[in-house]
DNA sequence: TAGATTGTTAATCGATTAACAATC
DNA sequence: TAGATTGTTAATCGATTAACAATC
């Protein structure tokens, strides 16, 4: 087996390349599902749209993984990656607001399977503090820090409406949250050691948008 | 007032840029309700975390929208933005699969404000087709082609299981869908003339757990 | 062996930033 | 006028791709 561990490439790793390695896991996932042992640089590059160079260069940056002539060996790419990212261990998250979006979040599935667990929902409503959503206790906004250092809560949804976002956060990182997944469509300030990801629906709409709208110039380039 | 519509800067709009656009929409739709009528590239930038030449390069790409000595009037940005980005009229769009997150979609106040309307939900669960949720009605799959013939929706949201998630992407091309927003934790192989945009949910979970797990590492550099 | 594929270097390409004349 | 800020060019920086020796 090779062994990946030391890091080939030095310097920050590009955030473009934290994504992909995403990608990556999910579609080696796929590849195992369907029964795929190994795979390439060139096949996985083809699935996603990029180039054989590009998934091998932005796996240079932690080991190497494959074998020359043969590929890479799905299950430990697999391994290698969930280390990479982290995800070879479970990571409580702590999900505060339970409206619509936030209720239904609590019963996905697929947070789950790749190894984060909702172990708490936060709110003020009195008619949801106390209950269970999905197996998951809805405490009071108040009990967020207790909960937070009882259950070693390291990551944190935002599903509350946009005028209250900004304080939540700020509860958030009070009760020592160390990333945020913001669904509120506003801009949070956050101090630089909390890692945040804004998820906005209408702006991926947007994006949509401008590339229909402007489908027939780009077809013309 | 200034004239905009002449595009400075020739060849593709880069991804990032447009993306940046749908921020500093965003952003100019917060600053007028705190009662700004004025803004500058630098004051958008910070808000953002950009420099303000990437805010005024990123503008500089379809015209001249601000004033040299005062900066941009932010109705007249909001307005320019919304044209370049073809949200200043009205898009229709189909969500396919009524499931606990299409479900709570169908109630989020969000699409409306930015000029998306949810004009019609399907689904092949015979308990909720004919049925009306949130005001939208639902219709069965196989009305897709129709309804997205009669009501012009150009646009798509796929909230149906992974294993679905290609056929139904394959139908709502069929029935002449040109852009599609895609929740399932899948792959799509889409022709490509349609735009497509994917949210994965746990991905989102595992960029920030690369960066809290990495913390203290990018700290020290 | 011949064919396939890696990891890595060098070349290319594109995006961001700095600087500044023009403008209000 | 002096101060502020734009649009734009040139310089810098970073990311992607091509190419290839090393390896199986």
């Amino acid at each position: 087996m090779s062994e990946g561990s030391e890091k080939t490439n030095e310097g920050p790793v590009p955030k473009a390349v934290v994504s992909r390695l995403s990608l990556y896991l999910r579609e080696l996932q796929h590849l195992i599902r369907a029964g795929s042992q190994t795979t390439s640089s060139n096949q996985l590059g083809s699935l996603l749209g990029f180039t054989d160079a590009q998934v091998r260069k932005d796996l240079a940056y932690f080991g190497h993984f494959g074998y020359p002539g043969i590929g890479y060996k799905c299950p430990e790419l697999i391994q290698a990656i969930r280390k990479i990212l982290g995800t070879d261990q479970t990571w409580n998250v702590a999900m505060v607001g339970t409206g619509n979006l936030g209720h239904a979040l609590l019963g996905y599935k697929g947070f789950r399977s790749q190894n984060f667990e909702i172990v708490a929902a936060f709110d003020i409503d009195p008619n949801v503090v106390g209950q269970t959503i999905q197996d998951v206790p809805v405490f009071h906004l108040d009990d967020l820090p207790k909960i937070v250092s009882e259950r070693h809560v390291k990551l944190g949804m935002i599903m509350v409406p946009s005028p209250v976002a900004q304080q939540v956060a700020d509860q958030l990182v009070a009760a020592g949250i160390e990333g945020i997944v913001n669904f509120a469509p506003v801009t949070l300030a956050l101090p630089p050691e909390v890692s945040l990801v804004g998820v906005d629906l209408a702006i991926e709409l947007e994006q949509l948008c401008f590339n229909v709208a402007n489908r027939k110039a780009k077809a013309a380039e």
